[in-house]
DNA sequence: CAATTAACATACGGGACGTATGCAAACTGG
DNA sequence: CCAGTTTGCATACGTCCCGTATGTTAATTG
């Protein structure tokens, strides 16, 4: 009879727990997904939660670290050219895209700022953020960008991608501000290169 | 004897509702605010907060639009000037240093995007959002910026900002940061500019 | 001056979180 | 193979907080 190892069964409890969490997070936000809810949609109870993840916070956590490793995989194996310029730049469009998805909008982009501090943002910081930032210093070694600072410019450059991403999501058709968002987006990081032409 | 007249004694009480609002939020983030704690500082009950103010929402949606407000009549304050393109950038510079305060951090960037959904923001979009985007499309129209669509650069810009100025505001000490930000913010505002020089 | 309305206080119910406790299964060493 | 211990998870409890329903007092209206 298969008896499953003990660590086995604890990662699919884990993963069970990941599971619902991100549904009814996205769904319902943080704020108003209720832990009794949710555990029992799991087929468990508060008890694994709290073992597992110390509170809610700590779910939500683990939730939006699998999300942003998820995010940043998609993105580095879609960016894989070996034109910088042109790797980086559909990078950005690439993240645009995917920053429409209403799960990452709620989640990553909404709740996870407001309700885990910075200080869980900085030592955990966006593996998003930590490619793109290594992605920009590379480019400027290269001098295919002038003289700047990549870390600055990374988070400047994600913060114009979120918030167009959050305002093309509001919209009843989305598509025609996604275009606009594209077309201004090459406008906007044409002042980043430093030989001319767009 | 000085009887007050009614309205007057009802801003009275709406104003100290929200003062302390904006004090129990920014402090504590609309999340750990507890309305029993927040009404009894102000000296009163829940009882006068639902009656004005309806639900937790309501109090926070006005002290965000009180707060947008005044955010944007700095902003505009600062940047009337003759040459466009100065204003531009020393408004998008001074919105920078006004994003790093605590208050406007917790309240306007994080909890007003998490709490009231898009929807709200939607339509009392806020003030400094209209601004840019006027600003921005008398430029386009002087020919100062090349084509492009002022709606969404604002967004963009605005995004870019916030995101540097929650960046900043992480560190212990802030300067540097600030300083590489608004150097960058030069640099990347440089590509919307219609004719060469920085 | 009576009637009504509005500003606020008080009282109540439901729900959610976190902790303390309990139990049973799996690991450990002899 | 077996006793002891650890650990994954469930159950039970207390506390806090929000929203509503109800009451009371003061101002306004005709």
């Amino acid at each position: 009879m298969a008896r499953r190892a003990r660590s086995e069964m604890i990662e699919e409890t884990r993963g069970k727990l990941v599971a619902a969490a991100r549904e009814a997070f996205g769904r319902l936000g943080y704020a108003d997904t209720s832990m009794d809810d949710l555990t029992a949609t799991a087929g468990l109870t508060r008890g694994a939660l709290y073992h597992h993840f110390g509170d809610k916070k700590g779910l939500l956590r683990a939730v939006v670290s699998a999300m942003d490793a998820e995010i940043d995989e998609r993105l580095n194996a879609a960016s894989a050219t070996p034109d910088h310029w042109a790797g980086f730049v559909g990078r950005c469009r690439l993240y645009l895209e995917t920053a429409l998805e209403p799960d990452i909008q709620r989640i990553v982009l909404k709740d996870a700022p407001t309700f885990l501090g910075s200080d869980y943002l900085e030592t955990s910081r966006h593996a998003c953020h930590i490619s793109l930032t290594a992605r920009l210093a590379v480019m400027m070694a290269d001098g295919v960008v002038h003289g700047g600072d990549a870390e600055t410019l990374a988070h400047m450059i994600n913060g114009a991608l979120v918030d167009a991403a959050l305002w093309i999501a509001e919209a009843d058709d989305p598509a025609p501000r996604l275009a606009r968002a594209i077309a201004n987006l090459d406008l906007l990081l044409s002042g980043l290169r430093a030989s001319g032409q767009s």
